[in-house]
DNA sequence: TTTTCCATGTAACTCGTTACATGATTTC
DNA sequence: GAAATCATGTAACGAGTTACATGGAAAA
C-alpha cells in the first residue's frame, strides 16, 4: 500500500517512467524504504490495470522505449486517500505518508497526525498499565515504551510547528482582508 | 531468522508444543511481532529438519496428541548465533534479541550492543553530511533522525547499564576474594 | 447445546525478491 | 573493446497469510 502510494507520489510531481522511479527511490529514499525493480514495474502494470496511472510509449532516438506514466483522476483520488491513510496510521512503514504532507492542506495534516499521535499514547498507557515483567522481557518492553514516548514526542513538535503554520496564514489573511 | 530466533529462545526455557508457543506471542508478544499458527507450526517443521529442535509425540487422556519440540544441541548454537546477529544488528525487526539478552555474558552483550549503536550514529552521521531536501521530504529526513538520535540515547543507557553490573559483579568478584 | 478452547495441519494465495534475458548507448 | 548505464520484462522461488478441515474436551 505504502508502496503504491510512493510511486503515486513521485509521479504526481510530473510523468515519468519505472526505471527512474526506480532509480530515484534508491537513491534518496532507500533509507525508509526499497523497492526493487522487478517490483516497480509489476506495481506500475497493476496500478494501470486500476486505471490509477495512464502509460505512454515514448521513443528517443533508437534508443529502447520508455513506457511513460503519469496520474489520472482516479490515481489522484487513491493518492489522496492512501496519503490520509498513511498519515494517521501508527506502523513504522507508513512514513512515506510524511514526504507528501504537503499535499494536503496543514490544518487536516495536523489532525491526521494527531489520530495517529493518539493511538500510540493509547498503546503507551496499556504498557503503563499492564504489569511488569523480568529480565529480557523486560527490557524489549521499556525499549518499545521508550519509541512511543519519543514518537509522541516528535509528533506532538510537528504538530505544533503545523499549527503555527496555520496561524501564521489566518493572520496573513486577516491583515490583506 | 528473528522467528527462528524467537522460537528457539522460547524453547530455550523449556520444551512445548506448537499451539501454546504462539499463544505465548500472541497474548506476550504481539506488540513486537506477530506468528500466525500456520507460520509457527511450519517453522517448528524446518527447524526440526534443520535438527535444531527435536519433537515427541505426547498423548494425555483422550486428547489430541501435541508435537512437543526440545532445544538440541545444534539448536543452542544456532540461537546463539542467531541471537548475536540479533543485538548487533540495526534493523528494526531484530528486537527480539533483546528479549533473550540474559542468555549472554553481560559484557559480551555490551560489546554487541555497542556495534548496533554505532552503526546507527554512522547512519545519522551520513544524514548530517548529506544536504537538505525541502518541505515534506526534509520532514521525513528529520524524521528518521530524530529516530536515529533516539535510539542512540536509549542504547547509550543500556549500556551503561550493562557495564555497571558488569563492574558490580567484578567488585563482588574482589570482595570475595 | 452451542460455543470456546485445545491441537495440528493443508492448499491456495499474495507479496516481494532473485536471477536471468534482452538490447541499445555511453563511458573508460 | 570492456564496462557501466539506460530500459523493460519474465520465471522461479521464498516467506508468510488466509481460509479451511479435523476432532475431542471443557465451559457457557
Amino acid at each position: 500500500m505504502n508502496r503504491e502510494l510512493l510511486l503515486l507520489g513521485l509521479l504526481r510531481q510530473g510523468a515519468t517512467h519505472g526505471y527512474q522511479l526506480h532509480d530515484f527511490i534508491e537513491r534518496n529514499l532507500a533509507f525508509c524504504t526499497d523497492l526493487k525493480k522487478a517490483t516497480a514495474y509489476a506495481l506500475l502494470d497493476k496500478m494501470q490495470a486500476k486505471g490509477w496511472v495512464s502509460a505512454e510509449e515514448v521513443r528517443e532516438g533508437a534508443r529502447p522505449p520508455k513506457r511513460v506514466y503519469r496520474l489520472t483522476p482516479a490515481g489522484e483520488a487513491a493518492f489522496q486517500q492512501l496519503l490520509r491513510r498513511s498519515l494517521s496510521a501508527t506502523d513504522e512503514e507508513s512514513d512515506v505518508g510524511l514526504a507528501f504532507i504537503d499535499a494536503l492542506p496543514a490544518d487536516e495534516a495536523r489532525q491526521l497526525l494527531a489520530q495517529r499521535r493518539d493511538a500510540l499514547a493509547q498503546q503507551l498507557a496499556a504498557f503503563q498499565a499492564a504489569p511488569q515483567h523480568q529480565g529480557g522481557y523486560q527490557l524489549l518492553i521499556e525499549h518499545q515504551m521508550y519509541r512511543l514516548r519519543c514518537e509522541v514526542a516528535w509528533l506532538d513538535k510537528v504538530i505544533a510547528r503545523l499549527r503555527a503554520r496555520h496561524s501564521r496564514r489566518a493572520a496573513g489573511h486577516k491583515r490583506t482582508a
